[in-house]
DNA sequence: GAGGCGCTTCCGGTGAATGGAAACGATATG
DNA sequence: CATATCGTTTCCATTCACCGGAAGCGCCTC
C-alpha cells in the first residue's frame, strides 16, 4: 500500500486524526490497532491517542474484541450530507424506473476524479453489480461517468482524460475519442457505454438538473444481451425529469440549497 | 485565566475539531463561520482554523456561498457504521411490515441515554411524525425506548429512571411503575405507549435479537382511533422474528460481527 | 521458556495549536 | 458619501499539548 516515507506531510492533528478515519473502507469495516496504524501509515502509538479522541467524540466505537469500527455518530453526521437528501428525493423515481425496465439503476454524483455512487437498485433480472452506495466508478467508461464528464469544469475533464485506465479490451483509452463522445454525449442528452468497463455489461445514463447545471446521472444497466436497450432510453428520460424537477423544488425550500439566491431583483 | 464559559473543557485538538461536527444538525445543514462558533462554544479564530483541516480532510465542505457543510466524505464513512448494516437487512421486513398493517414503523437502537431511529417507513394512513433516520427518540415514553430499555444494563435503565421527564398527561414519571412495566415486556415479549410521548399516538414494538441479545426494537405507530392494534401485533411478531434471524445470519458471516466467537470448546 | 505479536503507558523535547487583535470586505444606516 | 455593523481572514508571540521511540505487559504459539 502505502509508503511511510513522506509519512508527514500533513501538519495538522486533524488531518491526521481524518487519515486514520480514511483507514476504514467497505471491505474493512473493523480493525485492530496494528491494522489502524499499518493502514493509516502512522506509528502505532500515534494512531492509539488520536483514535482514544475519536473514540471519546462517538466517530469510533471499540467494540469487546478489541476492534475499532465506525460509530453511529459518524452515521449520523452523513445523514446530514447532500447525498442523503439527494438519495431520498431520487428514490421513488429510481424504483419507478426498475419497475418501467426491469433493470438495475445507478445515481452517481461527481466526486472529484470519480463518479460516487449515490444509490443501485437492483432489477428483476439481477446483474452481479457490485457498486454499491458509497462506492466508485471511473469517469471515463461507465454511463453515468460520462454524463457527469460531458457537463464538468475543464480540469476535471482534464484530469479523466489523463487518468484513461483500462477495464476491458473495449474501453477507450484515447482522450481525443473520449472528448468526441462526450460532444455527442452533450448533443443527445444521453451516454453510453457497451462493456467499457465490464464485459457483458451495457449501460445508458442521462443527467439530472439543478437549477445551476448537472448534479447528478442516472443510469441503467443491462446485459449485453438485452434486445432493445432504447426501450430504456424513455423511463430514464421521464425519471431524469421528474428527478430534476423535484430537485430544483428542494432548492427554492432550501433543502438542498445551491449558492446564494439569484439577484438583481431590487427590494419591492 | 481561563473562562469556563459553556464551552468545552476539551483537551484535545481532535475532540475540538469533533465538537465543531457537532454544531451541525437536521436543521442546521449548512452554517457559516460565525454559526458555527457560536453553536460550537468555541473562539472564531480557532473554528476557522479547525473548519480548514475538516475540509482539508473532506469531512466538511464550502459551498459558494461561504457556507460549511457536510461532506459527501462523511456520508461515505458513516455507510461503514453498523446502522447502515442493520437498516439494510431489516428493510425489507419493515416493508412487508408496513403492507400488513398499513401503519408507520419504526426500527431503533439503544444509544447511550436514548434510542436512535435507524429507519422509519411511513404506513399508508401516514401519522405527522417526525423522527426520521438519525433522529432520537425517548427511552421511557415510546414503544421501541421501552423495548430496548427492558433488556438493557442496569446503569442504562437507571440513567433512564432518573431523567423521566413528561411529554404529555399521559407519560410516566414514576420509575417504580416503569420498572413494573418492564417486567411486563420482559414477560410479554411486547412494549407499549399510548399516548405517552405524543397525543393521539399509541405504539407497539417487539425486540429483535442477535446472538448476544437485544440488538433493536422494531415498532408500529398508530392514532388513538385505530379500534385493534393487536392485530399488527402478528405481523410485528413475524417481521421481528425475520429480522432476528437475517441478523444472527449476518453475524456469522461477519457481516455484523459481534463480540469474540464463543470460547470454551477446545479445536477439535 | 523462549520468541513473537499486539496493546498500553511513559516521558522529555519541540513544534504545532491557540486566540486576542487588527486588517479586510460586504452590506445596512444616517 | 460617511459611518456603523457584521462576518471573514490574517497575523503572531506564547505556551502547551502532541509526538513517537522505547519499555513494560499480557497472551498465544512453537
Amino acid at each position: 500500500m502505502e509508503k511511510t516515507s513522506t509519512a508527514t506531510p500533513s501538519r495538522s492533528v486533524t488531518v491526521r486524526a481524518i487519515t486514520v478515519l480514511g483507514a476504514f473502507d467497505a471491505t474493512h469495516r473493523a480493525l485492530n490497532l496494528s491494522q489502524l496504524a499499518r493502514r493509516s501509515g502512522l506509528p502505532l502509538a500515534t494512531v492509539h491517542r488520536l483514535a482514544a479522541d475519536l473514540i471519546e467524540g462517538r466517530l469510533l466505537v471499540r467494540r469487546p474484541d478489541g476492534r475499532y469500527e465506525v460509530g453511529a455518530r459518524m452515521w449520523q453526521l452523513g445523514l446530514l450530507a447532500p447525498p442523503t437528501a439527494l438519495r431520498e428525493l431520487a428514490l421513488p423515481h429510481l424504483q419507478d424506473l426498475v419497475a418501467g425496465t426491469g433493470h438495475t439503476v445507478h445515481l452517481a454524483v461527481l466526486d472529484g476524479p470519480s463518479a460516487l455512487v449515490i444509490d443501485r437498485l437492483a432489477g428483476s433480472r439481477t446483474l452481479p453489480t457490485r457498486h454499491s452506495p458509497g462506492g466508485h466508478l471511473p469517469l471515463h467508461c461507465t454511463a453515468v461517468g460520462k454524463a457527469l464528464l460531458a457537463w464538468s469544469p475543464a480540469d476535471v475533464l482534464e484530469q479523466a482524460c489523463a487518468g484513461m485506465t483500462r477495464h476491458t479490451p473495449y474501453t477507450l483509452t484515447d482522450p481525443r475519442l473520449l472528448r468526441r463522445q462526450l460532444d455527442e454525449v452533450r448533443q443527445t442528452g444521453i451516454a453510453r457505454s457497451a462493456q467499457e468497463h465490464r464485459l457483458g455489461v451495457s449501460s445508458l445514463a442521462v443527467p439530472v438538473h439543478g437549477h445551476n447545471g448537472v448534479v447528478a446521472a442516472l443510469g441503467v444497466l443491462a446485459p449485453l444481451t438485452t434486445p432493445r436497450l432504447t426501450s430504456a432510453l424513455a423511463h430514464l428520460r421521464t425519471a431524469s425529469a421528474s428527478a430534476s424537477a423535484d430537485y430544483m423544488r428542494s432548492e427554492l425550500d432550501g433543502g438542498v440549497q445551491q449558492a446564494e439566491p439569484p439577484p438583481g431583483e431590487p427590494a419591492p
